[in-house]
RNA sequence: GGCCUCGUGGCGGAGUGGCUACGCAGAGGACUGCAAAUCCUCGUACGGGGGUUCGAUUCCCUCCGAGGCCUCCA
């Protein structure tokens, strides 16, 4: 089976080639911990979790290291924790702002059946890497010390901008980088930056300060990964500057000729038809899709987009995923996983084609095969029964069912036509059958949105 | 101004140089006390205009439209 990945780099598909399938590294840009993360921040969660579960089905489940870094240095932090934190003592503050946010994000992603990944550093943890790698850029003539930051110049590397295919010098044509006299090139970009008294900052050999914005992954995902590995991830908005700007670091510091030998970027997601911002009113969160629906209809709703596409997040798309599923739940019951079948896993090697294995699947849920869909939902992440927590063992519901059954028996349709309707308005939808041998009524139900 | 996506039937959404995915919704039928569920059948789409070709939704050019990045952003 062979896995092919569209990379960013070249803008084509190209054959999986790990550097060494008995470890086979990944590492993706986590939350920035400041806010409830939104459903856009989903997508790669969720994305990412099914390249992870693929790799491991491909190369073994301990051949397989996933890092997802958790950034708990940003200035956006700092102004929360004064925000919300008025009078409390600012790293205190920070770290409350932090850690409720960061447990949010637990809760939020494994709600999304996402699996922890390998390793979920913090950026705060390597600061002294961070420290030793802005040193060593120095040393090697890549960064330079101006007005109270430490910078690196853009110049100083020969092939900058190759994954956003950007120019230095067209870009400046734009005319929309801020020009700082104590910049030497325009696109220079911060590794630390003096802290003033009120502002978290650690020692280092330039001053008491933090660290720049895009520092910290190229730290973290050598200390896991090392100075090469094979996929990086994240979403469109990060190629620039973000990635392109990681790359410059890992690469001048280590002297490598690629930082990652495959970059994947997953689409944007509107809802509704329109963007998602705080003004429009429509900033939705993980949290609050959960409050509506269940945690798999909503991985299920993303991964029937390819992930490169734009998805837009609709009720209505959330309702089809929600009847898709709930039919295949049904379907499978307490079917034992085992191995998917061959043409669903070859779809998921075509670019992570999670709409094609989705399609495959329609077909192997027509033809019955109870087990083989149990198998692909499984390597897709829906390893839980949807419905079973909020009713099952409802013995109020059972006795209805029972009582209505007996009505029908005896041919009293009024009564069980009552208790029906009755069932409907707490939301649960009958369906009945008859065994096929024996001729004896069934009730099965489930619960209807 | 630069770079990059995308435009498919009522809706969602793949894919392919020729054989008209798939799902949801909808219509008809079977079944059912009636519904629901289930099963069977049906609907003939690829933004406009050029070009290449025996033939393009699929390749090229162009126009129109939607969106993203270039500044923190998944």
């Amino acid at each position: 089976m062979t896995l092919r990945i569209y990379n960013t780099l070249t803008r084509t598909k190209e054959e999986f080639k790990p550097l060494d399938p008995k470890n086979v590294r990944m590492y993706v840009c986590g939350p920035t911990v400041y806010d409830f993360a939104h459903i856009g921040n989903a997508r790669p969660a969720i994305v990412f979790d099914v390249m992870f579960r693929l790799l491991r089905h491909l190369y073994g489940g301990s051949h397989v290291t996933y890092v997802r870094n958790i950034t708990d240095v940003d200035d956006k932090i700092n102004a929360r924790a004064l925000r919300d934190y008025p009078g409390v003592e600012l790293n205190d503050a920070i770290r409350r702002v932090t850690e409720t946010t960061y447990e949010q994000y637990q809760k939020d992603t494994a709600a999304l059946g996402c699996l922890p990944p390998s390793f979920q550093p913090r950026a705060t943890e390597h600061i002294a890497g961070m420290v030793e790698m802005i040193r060593t850029l120095i040393t090697r003539g890549h960064a330079y010390v101006a007005n109270g930051e430490v910078l690196f110049d853009v110049g100083s590397m020969k092939d900058y901008g190759r994954l956003s295919q950007r120019k230095l010098d067209e870009q400046q044509a734009g005319a929309r980088v801020a020009v700082d006299a104590h910049k030497k090139n325009p696109a220079d970009f911060v590794l630390w930056k003096l802290s003033d008294a009120d502002e978290p900052g650690w020692e280092s050999p330039w001053g008491r300060g933090r660290p720049g914005w895009h520092i910290e992954c190229s730290v973290m995902s050598k200390h896991h990964l090392g100075e090469v590995f094979d996929i990086h991830g994240g979403g469109l908005d990060l190629i620039f500057p973000h990635h392109e700007n990681e790359i410059a670091q890992s690469r001048c510091a280590h002297g490598s000729k690629v930082m990652a030998n495959y970059w994947m970027h997953n689409g944007f997601l509107q809802v509704e038809g329109q963007k998602m911002s705080k003004s429009v009113g429509n900033f939705t969160t993980i949290a609050d899709v959960l409050k509506d629906w269940p945690g798999e209809v909503a991985r299920f709703n993303m991964l029937r987009t390819h992930y490169r596409q734009p998805i837009d997040w609709t009720v209505g798309a959330m309702t089809e995923s929600n009847s898709i599923l709930s039919a295949w739940q049904n379907q499978v019951g307490d079917a034992e996983p085992r191995l998917p079948d061959e043409e669903f896993v070859t779809a998921l090697c075509d670019d992570v084609n999670t709409h094609g294995a989705i399609t495959r699947m329609h077909a192997v849920a027509k033809s019955g095969d109870a087990v083989s869909l149990r198998s692909s939902l499984e390597l897709l992440g829906f390893t839980r029964r949807i419905f079973a927590s909020s009713v099952e063992g409802n013995t109020v519901v059972a006795d209805l069912i029972s009582a209505r059954l007996e009505a029908r028996r005896v041919k009293n349709f009024a009564e069980s036509d009552r208790i029906r309707d009755e069932l409907l308005g707490m939301g649960i939808q009958i369906k009945d059958s008859k065994d096929p041998v024996t001729g004896e009524l069934k009730t099965a139900w489930e619960v209807k949105r």
